[in-house]
DNA sequence: AATATAACTGAACGAACATTCATTTATATT
DNA sequence: AATATAAATGAATGTTCGTTCAGTTATATT
């Protein structure tokens, strides 16, 4: 039999990726996307069963790679500040090197899409993030919080200010903004300091 | 001539609201909401250019609703830490009650359509705000930050517990997750240790 | 009561949509 | 070299899309 061309699959990940992204998710038409990727609009239909599915596998596919980079490095038994930063630092850098990909993920969470379900995701994430709080509460390096007040402190505000740094604009739209690294430690420290008793 | 019928006009924002929320921008289609709505899709064409112009003037519409809500009782000269509150939770009841129209915002602020100007939007929101920190920051209630830091830290944290309260579901999708006054007011304390010198 | 005018309508337009299907093509196995 | 099989295709399906337009209805003004 014949083999799939992985080139063919590829290419049709990133273009959708690229549609969703910039014209969002009423941009992303089947034959649309067939031709941007260069193959038959039936072809996307041997990979997924439909669009709906197209769109799921696609979250799948990107959350994994933004989990592995996020974890890159990351030990959860290291002090807390020290794992908290590679984290922050990892989840940054790879927001800002791979705009299209964190901004679809974005728009996912913040769209009718976002039930999709976690289950199909690697589970090493959440894991790892539970055990690292963990450890840092018994060490006492870490206010004894319910999971979602301490993750919304520790991260809500890095993926806002990517969020800010990927439109170029600040607040309000008003100003140009960049975010760098500095800015980056220094709101971290501010976090950190939220989080230590 | 005959008066515009204002129960059409809310009726329709009402319906395009809905179906956005519902089923993403995708889900909008201008047939439909005609119909939702009760009226005839020329109708529709009326009150808006076309179907960009009423998802930007919905946009519009929403944004002044809930920036009217957010600052209720809020004195931009009060000490740093009640303005906070009266923020807050001002913002915090006013997605919890109005679910579609805060998920709306949430929805254009994460999607292609966050582009839109601000400029028609009531300057009030953000001269307030701007006044308010550099009080606090003139009577050293408040660490010297750029803008950008500060409203990431500052509410950053609550829209993601108020996005994960409208889910239902808590990190990961796991867990069931309700926000209330409790975790608010634990969260907010948080934030201000944060923020304070 | 007549008139002018803008709100409002249902039916209609071509374009674009998601999806399918009968064929053709490439290749791993024999 | 022959065969079997899944990959890949282009054209076609019926549906739904955004938008328009010729005609009507309601009302503020005269």
């Amino acid at each position: 039999m014949r083999a799939r061309d992985e080139q063919k699959e590829e290419a049709i990940r990133q273009e959708a990726l690229k549609m969703i992204v910039e014209e969002g998710f009423d941009g992303l038409s089947m034959q649309k996307l067939a031709k941007a990727a260069g193959v038959s609009p039936a072809t996307i239909y041997i990979y997924y069963k439909d669009r709906d599915d197209l769109i799921v596998q696609l979250w799948v596919h990107e959350m994994n790679k933004m989990i592995d980079a996020t974890l890159k490095d990351f030990d959860p038994d290291a002090p807390f500040a020290e794992g908290l930063r590679v984290q922050w630092m990892n989840r940054a850098h790879y927001s800002i090197d791979n705009p299209l990909n964190s901004e679809f993920l974005e728009q996912i969470k913040h769209s009718p899409y976002h039930y999709v379900s976690i289950d199909k995701v690697d589970p090493r994430f959440l894991d790892a993030m539970q055990r690292f709080v963990h450890n840092g509460i018994r060490r006492k390096e870490v206010v004894k919080l319910p999971m979602e007040v301490y993750w919304s402190v520790a991260f809500a505000p890095l993926y806002n200010l990517v969020r800010m740094h990927m439109a170029g604009r600040g607040l309000g739209g008003r100003q140009p903004f960049t975010l760098d690294d500095k800015m980056l430690e220094q709101t971290l420290k501010l976090v950190i300091k939220a989080l230590t008793p």
